[in-house]
DNA sequence: TTCTCCCGCCACTAA
DNA sequence: TTAGTGGCGGGAGAA
C-alpha cells in the first residue's frame, strides 16, 4: 500500500533511521505489491500549510499488526502479484480514489496537534465521503480475529460489508475484550499441553504463533515473558522459545514463594496497606530496603540467566519477566493470597527505585495486567475486588498451588488417588501437594498418615465428608454444595485419571458460578456465563443421589448426595428447586485432550481409550475403591480453558455416557462380573460424581436430577416408604440399560436431554440387540435458548414400532455437541427403589417396572414428537460391584464415559468396544469400554 | 469516573 | 546492519 506521507519538514523525525529504515524497506517492499492508496488525513484536509508531500509507502509490518484482514475482492490491485491483504487500518486516512494528498503517519504529527488517531479517524471519515466512511467501516469489520471462531468471522461478515448498515459493523467490530491479552494467552496455551512429555521438544516460533494467532508479535512477547518467568517456556533461539508446560511450575513456585518471604514482601504488603489505610506509620528501614535489592538480585539469578544482570531501575529490571516473579512472589508469600493492585504496582516502584509518581504508577498497574491476565489464563490467579474503606480496589486472588512443601519426603496423594497404587507417587502431579494445605484450611479434612505410608484425606465429620468449604472462601461465597476440598479432590484424581471429570448440569442460575476448580475467570471468554432464567427444577429428593453441579468454567462435577443416613448432612449441591443446567463445556472436550495432540501424540489424546482399554484389561483395577478408578493426568486438570476451548471447536463435540447397570440377572452374583473391569465405568462415574457407592448395591445407580415433577413425586412418596434396608434388594436387582441422553449445543444452544424412564417393553429382559437400540422412553428437551422447554419424548420405547435399531436424536437448528447419555439407573436409589417395588420384577430394574407403571410415571404422551437426527445406538454397559471402602458405602452410583460424536448432523453411533480395540477416528471418536457383554 | 489494557512507537539488544 | 525484544504510556473501551 502507498500512501504519501504529508510531513511537515519541521516535524522531526521520531523514528531513528536505523529502527525505521527497515520499516522503509518493508513498506517498499510492500508497496510494490500493493494496490496504491492515497491517503488523505484531515491534516491534508485542514491545513494549508503542508510545505511538501512526502512520500511514504506502507509497510507490510503494519499490514500485519493485529491482523487486519482486508476484503480483497472490493480492492482494485494494480499488480497481479499482489496477494497479501491490507491493513485497512493503516488506511483510516486513506481512500484510493484520492490520491494526490497523503497523509501523514499519525505518530508523525507535531506533538501540537490533539488528533488522536481515532479521532484524526473519525474527522476524516466525517469530512470524506460515504466511500470513504464504508471503508472505514470495512476496515473495521475485518479486524483481526484471531479467532477462527469468534463471533465475527469470516463469511457472514464478509457478506455482510457494504450492505449492513453502520451499526452492524458496529456490532461485529471485536470488542476489546475478544483482543484481550488474557484471551490470547488461552489461545496460546491451548496450542501446547500443559505437561508435554519429557521426549517431546516443542519449539514455539514466535512468528508462527503471532501468524497464527493474528496478532502481533508484540503481543506475543507479552505473554512468553510471563511464561518464561514461571519457567513454562525458555527462550532457545531468536524468535524461538521451547515449551515446557507446566512441569516445573511447582518447583518455580517454591523458588519464588521462598524469595518472597526472603524479600519480606508480605511485610511490604502490610506496610502498603497501612500507609494506606493510614493506620498507622511504618516504614522501612535503610537496612531492609537494602536487603530488598539484594534479594532481587537473587531472584534475578534465580529467574533467568539473561536476567542476572539486572539491576535496580535498570530496563531489565523493569521487565515483564521480573515484574512477573514479583507479583508471583506477592500472592505466594501473602497469608491471604490476595494482592491488590496498588500495592503490588507500590511494591514494584519501590523496589525499581523509580520515581513513585502516579505515571510510574500507572505503567505499573498497566503491566500487572498484563501478568495478571497470563496468570489468570494458567489458572493460577482470580480477579477479585477488596473492598477497603477507600473503596472498592481491583485485585487478584491467587487460586493456583499454595503449599510446595512435602511432609517427611512423603507424597501427599488424595485418598482416591491412592486407592490406585500406580499412581500414588506419580511423578508429575505438581498441583497435589496444594491439596494438602486446601485441605487443612477447611476443618471438616484431616490430613493422616494411612498404614501404607500415605496421607489421605478424610473427614473430620462422620456425616460430613466433604463438607465444610461452602462460604469458607470469601470470594465465593456461593458455593453451594461441592466443597473446595472435594473440588479438589476431584481435581486431583482428574489429575491422573483420565476422564469423566467432564460432568454436565450446571446448577442453577441461583448458584454462584463459581467454578468448582481454579479456573479462568468468570468473565473469561471461554467461560459460560450462568443463564438468568430457570431451566430444570431438581427437588429435594431428586437430588439426594446425585447433585451435579458445573461451574462456568465447564467443570463439572457430582457431588455426592447422601441417600444413606451417614451422608445425609451433606448439603446437595443443587438446591432444592434450583433449575438445573446443562451447560456444554468446553472442559468436556478436555476428556480426551487436544484432538490435535491425540493425533500427534496419541499416548495423551487417547489417555482415556487406554484408561478404559486398561479397565477393560486389568482385573487389577477391578479391585481398586470404586472411588479411585480414574484418574486424569494433571495437563488436564490445569488445562487452560483455551485449550479446551479451542478444542472444543476443533475436535468437536464429545459425548458422555452415564450407563447404568445393565446386566443380565444371572450375572449379577456372576463372580466374573463382580469387582471385574466392568466396575471401571461405574467407578470411574462414581469416582467423580461422588456418589455414595453402597457396597451391598454396587449395582444400584440412581439420578435424581432431571426427572419430570411427576416422576420426582413417585420417587418421593416411594423413597419415603421405602427403608433403606429395601436398598440392599435392589442389588440383586437387574437393570436394563436405560439412559439419560443429553445432547447440547455450545453455548446453551441446546439442551436436549433423553430422560430415562423405563424400559417396559423390554421388561421381561431385552436381548443385546434390542439393549443396543434406545429402547428407553425419553424426553427430549431441546433447548433453543433454554427457553419455555418443548418437550418431544420418544415413544420408542414403549411403542411397538419402535425399532431395535439406533435411535437419532437431534435438533434442528442445533449443532451437534456434547451429548450425555445417562443411565437411568443414574436415578436415586430411592427412585430406583420405588420403581423396583414391584416383587413381580424383583430382579429387573427399578426402573424396568411394569409398562403401567411405567406410564404412570410419564408426563410426556407417547404422541409427542420424536426428534430425529443422531442415530444413537446404546453400548451395553455392565457394571459391578465395587470393592467394599468406607467410601462404597453408597447406595448409587453409575458409570460414564465419552465419545465425541461426529459432526454436526453426521450420525454418532455409541457403540461398545471389544477388549483393547479401538476405534479412533478424526471425525469421530469414542470412549469404548468393555463390558464383557455383547451389543 | 474509574478500571482495564490495547496498541504501537521506538529504544535497546542480539545476531 | 538488521531483525528481534520489549519498555512504555497514550488513550479509549468497558464497567
Amino acid at each position: 500500500m502507498v500512501k504519501f506521507d504529508a510531513r511537515p519538514q519541521t516535524a522531526a523525525p521520531l523514528s531513528s533511521p536505523a529502527s525505521r529504515a527497515p520499516a522503509l524497506a518493508e513498506e517498499a517492499s510492500f508497496g510494490g505489491r500493493a494496490m496504491e492508496v492515497n491517503c488523505l488525513t484531515l491534516q491534508d484536509l485542514i491545513s494549508p500549510r503542508q510545505p511538501r508531500l512526502e512520500f511514504v509507502i506502507e509497510d507490510g509490518e503494519n499490514a500485519q499488526k493485529e491482523n487486519i484482514f482486508v476484503d480483497r475482492s472490493r480492492m482494485t490491485p494494480k499488480t497481479p502479484m499482489r496477494s497479501e491483504p491490507i491493513d485497512l487500518s493503516k488506511q483510516k486516512t486513506c481512500t484510493p480514489e484520492r490520491n494526490p494528498i497523503t497523509p501523514v503517519k499519525l505518530a508523525d504529527r507535531p506533538q501540537s496537534e490533539p488528533w488522536t488517531p481515532t479521532a484524526n479517524l473519525k474527522m476524516l471519515i466525517s469530512a470524506a465521503s460515504p466511500d470513504m466512511r464504508d471503508r472505514e467501516k470495512k476496515k473495521e469489520l475485518f479486524r483481526p480475529i484471531e479467532n477462527k471462531n469468534d463471533a465475527f468471522s469470516d463469511s457472514l461478515q464478509l457478506d455482510a460489508v457494504g450492505d449492513g448498515p453502520v451499526d452492524e459493523f458496529e456490532k461485529q467490530r471485536p470488542s476489546r475484550k475478544q483482543k484481550s491479552l488474557g484471551l490470547l494467552c488461552q489461545k496460546f496455551l491451548a496450542r501446547y499441553p500443559s505437561y508435554p512429555l519429557s521426549t517431546e521438544k516443542t519449539t514455539i516460533s514466535l512468528d508462527e504463533v503471532a501468524a497464527s494467532l493474528g496478532v502481533e508479535r508484540r503481543r506475543i512477547y507479552d505473554i512468553v515473558n510471563v511464561l518464561e518467568s514461571l519457567h513454562m517456556v525458555s527462550r532457545v533461539a531468536k524468535n524461538q522459545y521451547g515449551w515446557h508446560g507446566r512441569h516445573g511450575l511447582q518447583k518455580t513456585l517454591k523458588n519464588l514463594q521462598r524469595l518472597g518471604e526472603e524479600q519480606k514482601y508480605e511485610e511490604q504488603m502490610a506496610y502498603f496497606h497501612q500507609k494506606e489505610l493510614d493506620l498507622m506509620e511504618y516504614k522501612f528501614g535503610e537496612r531492609k530496603r537494602e536487603g530488598f535489592l539484594e534479594q532481587d538480585q537473587q531472584l534475578l539469578d534465580f529467574s533467568e540467566p539473561d536476567c542476572i544482570s539486572a539491576s535496580a531501575n535498570s530496563r531489565k529490571d523493569k521487565s515483564l519477566r521480573i515484574m512477573s516473579q514479583k507479583f508471583v512472589m506477592l500472592f505466594l508469600v501473602s497469608k491471604t493470597k490476595i494482592v491488590t493492585l496498588d500495592v503490588a504496582a507500590k511494591i514494584l516502584i519501590e523496589e525499581s527505585q523509580d520515581v513513585a509518581d502516579h505515571s510510574k504508577f500507572k505503567t505499573k498497574v498497566r503491566r500487572l495486567y498484563d501478568i495478571a491476565n497470563v496468570l489468570t489464563s494458567l489458572v493460577l490467579i482470580k480477579k477479585v475486588h477488596v473492598t477497603e474503606e477507600r473503596g472498592r480496589k481491583p485485585a487478584f486472588k491467587w487460586i493456583g498451588p499454595v503449599d510446595f512443601s512435602t511432609e517427611n519426603g512423603e507424597q501427599l496423594v488424595d485418598v482416591s488417588t491412592s486407592a490406585l497404587p500406580e499412581l500414588k507417587t506419580k511423578p508429575h502431579s505438581p498441583f497435589q501437594p496444594c491439596v494438602k494445605q486446601r485441605l487443612a484450611r477447611h476443618s471438616s479434612f484431616n490430613v493422616i498418615p494411612s498404614s501404607d505410608g500415605i496421607k489421605r484425606k478424610v473427614s473430620s465429620e462422620p456425616n460430613s465428608p466433604h463438607r465444610g468449604e461452602q462460604g469458607s472462601d470469601e470470594y465465593c461465597p456461593k458455593i453451594v454444595g461441592l466443597t473446595a476440598a472435594l473440588r479438589e479432590k476431584i481435581d486431583e484424581n482428574s489429575q491422573n485419571q483420565g476422564c469423566i471429570n467432564k460432568k454436565m448440569i450446571h446448577s442453577s442460575d441461583k448458584l454462584d458460578p463459581v467454578p468448582p476448580f481454579p479456573v479462568h475467570p468468570q468473565d473469561s471468554e471461554y467461560c459460560f456465563h450462568p443463564l438468568s432464567h430457570q431451566v430444570f427444577s431438581v427437588t429435594p429428593a431428586d437430588l439426594t443421589s446425585i447433585h451435579l453441579q458445573n461451574g462456568l468454567d465447564g467443570h463439572m462435577t457430582f457431588t455426592p448426595t447422601p441417600t444413606a443416613s451417614k451422608t445425609e448432612s451433606l448439603k446437595s449441591t443443587v438446591l432444592p428447586n434450583q433449575p438445573l443446567i446443562y451447560v456444554p463445556s468446553a472442559s468436556f472436550f478436555m476428556l480426551y485432550g487436544n484432538f490435535q495432540e491425540g493425533h500427534s501424540k496419541p499416548e495423551k489424546g487417547h489417555e482415556m481409550l487406554e484408561v478404559a482399554q486398561a479397565a477393560s484389561c486389568s482385573t487389577e483395577l477391578s479391585a481398586l475403591p470404586l472411588a479411585s478408578s480414574y484418574k486424569r493426568r494433571p495437563q488436564e486438570a490445569h488445562e487452560p480453558v483455551a485449550k479446551k476451548q479451542s478444542m472444543e471447536i476443533e475436535d468437536g463435540p464429545l459425548s458422555l455416557v452415564l450407563p447404568k447397570k445393565f446386566t443380565d440377572p444371572s450375572d449379577v452374583a456372576s463372580p466374573r462380573n463382580i469387582g471385574s473391569i466392568d466396575t471401571m465405568p461405574f467407578e470411574a462415574f462414581q469416582r467423580f460424581s461422588e456418589i455414595p457407592l453402597a457396597e451391598d448395591s454396587p449395582r444400584k445407580t440412581t439420578i435424581q436430577c432431571l426427572v419430570t415433577p411427576e416422576r420426582r413425586k413417585h420417587l418421593r412418596n416411594a423413597d419415603i416408604e421405602k427403608p433403606s434396608k429395601d436398598r440392599e434388594n435392589l442389588s440383586e436387582e437387574n437393570t436394563k440399560p436405560q439412559y439419560l441422553y443429553v445432547q447440547s449445543a455450545p453455548g446453551l444452544n441446546g439442551f436436549n436431554f433423553l430422560l430415562p424412564d423405563h424400559q417396559a417393553a423390554n421388561a421381561a429382559g431385552p436381548s443385546p440387540s434390542q439393549l443396543t437400540s434406545l429402547h428407553v422412553p425419553c424426553m427430549i428437551v431441546p433447548s433453543t435458548a433454554l427457553a419455555p422447554m418443548p418437550f418431544f419424548y420418544s415413544p420408542a420405547i414403549n411403542s411397538p414400532v419402535s425399532s431395535p435399531g439406533p435411535v437419532n436424536f437431534g435438533l434442528p437448528g442445533l449443532r451437534s455437541s456434547t451429548q450425555l447419555l445417562i443411565d437411568t439407573n443414574i436415578l436415586s436409589p430411592k427412585t430406583s427403589k420405588a420403581l423396583s417395588m414391584d416383587p413381580q420384577h424383583p430382579g429387573q430394574s427399578p426402573v424396568h417396572l411394569s409398562p403401567g407403571v411405567s406410564r404412570s410415571h410419564n408426563t410426556i404422551t407417547p404422541d409427542s414428537p420424536v426428534c430425529m437426527g443422531h442415530p444413537v445406538t446404546i453400548m451395553k454397559l455392565p457394571q459391578s460391584p465395587g470393592p467394599v471402602t468406607p467410601k462404597s458405602i453408597r447406595p448409587p452410583y453409575c458409570e460414564t464415559f465419552f465419545k465425541t460424536p461426529g459432526s454436526l448432523g453426521e450420525p454418532m453411533t455409541w457403540r461398545k468396544i471389544e477388549g483393547g480395540q479401538r476405534n479412533l477416528s478424526t471425525a469421530q471418536r469414542r470412549l469404548q469400554i468393555s463390558s464383557g457383554s455383547t451389543d
